[in-house]
DNA sequence: TTGAAAGCGCTAACAG
DNA sequence: CTGTTAGCGCTTTCAA
C-alpha cells in the first residue's frame, strides 16, 4: 500500500514515479520537464502517480547532468552591513529573474573566510560569482579559479592583476564633492574620519579628500586625519583633542557609515555644531537635527550591475571585460551646509 | 600537452586525476576525502596529478551521492530590513561552524515568490529550511514537503496547523511593556501606529497595546490606532489629524521600525514633543533628539536558536515540537520618559 | 592497500 | 511518441 520511496534521499524519484505510472523514466522526465512530445493518456497517468507519491523532481541530481547549477555565488563582507544588504537584495532580484538561486555569505572581512566561502561556492560547481575581494596578498586561489574558467564579478573594490569585471563606486570623485562642498561653505580647517588606511576604499576616499584641500589650496594637516583601527572607530578622543585644541577644526568629513554615525553620536553629546558631509546614505539621516548631507552611494545599483554583468557573461557575452564606476550624489540636508 | 579535461565541466574531474597520476578513481576520492588508507607514494602521485591539472573536487555531485547537501535555506522578508538581515548574520554564523553552505532568499511578503523558493530550495534537496512564513492560507505545499520530510524551523511567526520548530518574539508582552511604560509616565490617550492589521505580529502588538490600557483601566479609542496599508506607512495625515484635533495624543507606540522612522520624520516637522516608545531597536535611536526609548527584540538570538535547532533536528534530535518565545526589552532613551 | 563496478537521480541520445 | 541506455562526478562496497 504504502509507495516505496529510494532509500536513500527519503523521497521518491522518477523511476518510481515511472514504475507506478507503467511507463519509461524517460516519458516522466518528459512531463516533467514539460516537454510536449508526450500523449495525453501518459501524461496524465504520470501527472497522477507525481501527486500520489507526493514526487518532487531532485534539481540537484538534474543539474549534474546538465552541467549547469542554476545558482550563483555572493561574497559579501557583511549582510547587516546595510550598503552589502542593498547590494544582496539586488542580486537576489536579478537572479530570481533568472531562475537562478543565490548562496551567499559574509567574510566579515577574515580573509580567510572569504577563501573558504569562495572555493566552496566553485566546488558547489556554481554558474558564477559576484564577490567583495579580501584585501589580501594571497588570491592565488582566486586565479587559479578564474583560470579554470569560473565567471565572476568584483564588487566595491577591484583585485589588482586579476581580469575580471567590477563594478566600483567612485570613491575619489564622491569624497572630493564632500569636502569641496564643506570649502565652499567657508571651512578650511576640516577632519577626516575614516576606516582603515590600508582599505581600498578608504584609501580612495582620503585622496579625494587631499586632493579637494590641494585644489583648493589648504595644506593637509595630518592630525585632522583619523582613521579606525581594527575595526574599532574610537573617535571620541581624537575628537575631542582636535575640539578643545589650539585650532579647532569647522567641518568633519566622514569615510563611511560607522565613522558617520561614531561622529554624530559623539557630537550629539557636546555644545559644538560642526558642519559635516559622510560619505554614504543611512536611514535617518535627515531626522538627526540637523539633517545629515552625505555622499550616497548606489548600492542596488551596483548590486544590479554586477548581476546582469555575470549573467550576461554566462549567456555568452565574451566582451573584453570592463571595469564600471558608478557616480556618487551629494545629498544637502543642513550638516553640510552649516557655514564656518 | 594540455590536460583533457572532461568537456562538459570544463573542469578535470576525478577520473582525470585518475589517469594522470595512474591510480584508480577510488584512490583519487580516497586521497582527496582524507582517508589514511593510501600508500605514501600513491598519495603523492596522486597530490601531484591534483596540481597539475588544478582538479578541485565536485561538491555537488558528491552530495548527491552521499545523500546530504551541506546546505540549508533561509527564507526571510527582505535582506534590506535590519531585523531579518541580523538574522541572516546570526544563520550565516551557525551555518559556518557546521560547514553548510547558506542559500538565501527574500520573499518580500510575496507569497507566490515564497512559495517559489521554498519549493527551489527543496527541489535542490537542502538539508534544511529556516523560514520567516507566508501570511498565507496556502502552505499546503508546505505541510506537503514537512511530511516528505524535510526539516524545518519557522521565525517570527508560527504556522497555525503545521507542526514545526517555532522561534518568536513576545510580541503581546513586548508592546504591553512599551503602553505600560508610557501609562507610567502619566499618559493616557496614546496613539499606536503599525503594521499591516492582519499580520500575526502586528495583531499581538496591538493586543498588547490593548492589554496595557484596559488593565490601566484606560478605555480604547479606536481613532488612535492607526496601521499601514498593502505597505505604506501614510501616517502624516492621521497624526496630524489627531495632533490638531480635539483631544490628542501626549504619547505615540510605534509597532515597528518602519513606524518608528515615519512617525519620527514627521514629529520632526512640528512643534510638538510627544513622548514615544517604538517596537524594534534601530542604529541611531540614541543620536534623535531625545533619544528613543524602543522595545528591542533579539534577532541575533532569533537567529541563532532557529539555526541551532534545525541543525540539531538534522544530527538526529527527535523530542518533540517547540515554540520559542524570545523575551523584549525595554531601553529608555528618554522619548518614552517624557511625561504627559 | 587497491581498483573495478555499482549506483545517487536525472537527462539526452538513440532506437524502435 | 516511447523506452532503453549511457553517462554527469562522486563514494562505497566488494574482491583481489
Amino acid at each position: 500500500m504504502t509507495p516505496t520511496p529510494s532509500p536513500v534521499s527519503g523521497r521518491p524519484t522518477m523511476r518510481d514515479v515511472a514504475r507506478r505510472a507503467g511507463v519509461g523514466v524517460s516519458t516522466v522526465s518528459r512531463v516533467v520537464s514539460g516537454d510536449v512530445r508526450v500523449s495525453p493518456a501518459r501524461t496524465a497517468a504520470v501527472r497522477t502517480a507525481i501527486a500520489e507519491l507526493g514526487f518532487r523532481r531532485n534539481d540537484s541530481a538534474r543539474q549534474l547532468r546538465k552541467g549547469a547549477a542554476a545558482s550563483i555565488g555572493l561574497l559579501i563582507e557583511s549582510v547587516s552591513d546595510p550598503f552589502f544588504s542593498l547590494i544582496t537584495q539586488a542580486v537576489e532580484e536579478v537572479a530570481n529573474d533568472r531562475d537562478s538561486l543565490l548562496m551567499s555569505a559574509s567574510s566579515n572581512r577574515d580573509a580567510e573566510r572569504a577563501r573558504k566561502m569562495i572555493l566552496a561556492f566553485c566546488a558547489r560547481r556554481v554558474d558564477g560569482l559576484i564577490i567583495t575581494p579580501p584585501e589580501s596578498q594571497s588570491i592565488d586561489y582566486l586565479r587559479q579559479e578564474l583560470l579554470a574558467g569560473v565567471r565572476m564579478v568584483f564588487i566595491d573594490r577591484p583585485v589588482p592583476g586579476l581580469e575580471a569585471d567590477t563594478v566600483l563606486t567612485d570613491n575619489v570623485g564622491g569624497a572630493r564633492a564632500a569636502v569641496e562642498h564643506l570649502i565652499a561653505h567657508g571651512h578650511r580647517r576640516i577632519a577626516c574620519f575614516t576606516d582603515r588606511h590600508e582599505l581600498f576604499t578608504s584609501i580612495n576616499r582620503v585622496l579625494g579628500y587631499r586632493q579637494a584641500l590641494e585644489a583648493a589650496g589648504i595644506p593637509i594637516d595630518p592630525s585632522l586625519i583619523h582613521a579606525s583601527v581594527n575595526g574599532a572607530y574610537r573617535f571620541a578622543e581624537p575628537l575631542a583633542a582636535l575640539l578643545d585644541g589650539p585650532n579647532p577644526p569647522t567641518a568633519v568629513f566622514t569615510g563611511n557609515n560607522r565613522a558617520t554615525s561614531t561622529i554624530l553620536r559623539e557630537l550629539s553629546r557636546r555644545p559644538e555644531t560642526l558642519a559635516l558631509v559622510g560619505f554614504d546614505d543611512f536611514e535617518l539621516a535627515d531626522v538627526v537635527q540637523p539633517g545629515v548631507s552625505v555622499i550616497a552611494q548606489d548600492p542596488l545599483t551596483m548590486g544590479r550591475i554586477a548581476a546582469n554583468l555575470l549573467f550576461s557573461r554566462l549567456d555568452g557575452d565574451s566582451s573584453p571585460v570592463q571595469t564600471i564606476t558608478l557616480r556618487t550624489s551629494l545629498i544637502a540636508r543642513g550638516s553640510g551646509e552649516i557655514r564656518a
